[in-house]
DNA sequence: ACCATAGATCAATTATGGTTGATCGAACGT
DNA sequence: ACGTTCGATCAACCATAATTGATCTATGGT
């Protein structure tokens, strides 16, 4: 959760939210400096929301459907039972 | 999203799950100093994931159903169409 | 073998956010 | 009107996380 804190890293999902792209085109996408972008990269990629795929010189990076689906069901089951009435204030 | 970045406004959120409650019953539940608790209450409602309500002497905080709801279907989104394949670096 | 490029990593600095204790205001009871 | 309790707020301190620039590794091309 406090991977989704930093607004650079949210633009960084969002920019992979249409599939895979490799640092050097997120990079100029983003105008990102190339350590700033590969810090937050590894934040995301510890925490298990984006995966990382080597393709020759190239690293593509795409998201992690199995844990953002997770996040999101956490966030739904939150919801559901929220509405009970209060206890009665000892 | 930063809202959610602390392990403690989790904790106040997971405590408000199951419908509303007091700051008193919260800073017990939740063993933290009045102070402490008030801060990230704040915090909370100050992004619209939770609301209070004042009733007499006392303020019982619950969860805003909506904002949770929002975020969910936001990161529904993210899941869905990211298994595109990659696009060549140029 | 050499050079160029992609990307990770490190140390130093800076910025941001959380904690603590004290104080303040409002509502209630007597 | 007074004391008490709930909870918000403020200032000072502390901890954590982000930025920056330099360096390092690995891959691929010539």
């Amino acid at each position: 959760m406090r991977a989704l804190a930093e607004p650079i890293r949210l633009q960084v999902l969002a920019a992979l939210q249409n599939g895979e792209r490799c640092v050097c085109d997120l990079t100029s996408d983003l105008d990102l400096g190339q350590s700033k972008l590969s810090f937050h990269l590894k934040v995301l990629k510890e925490v298990g929301l984006i995966r990382a795929r080597q393709e020759g010189r190239w690293i593509y990076y795409g998201l992690e459907p199995a844990s953002l689906l997770l996040l999101r069901d956490w966030l739904g089951e939150l919801a559901v039972a929220c509405q009970s009435p209060a206890p009665p204030c000892s």
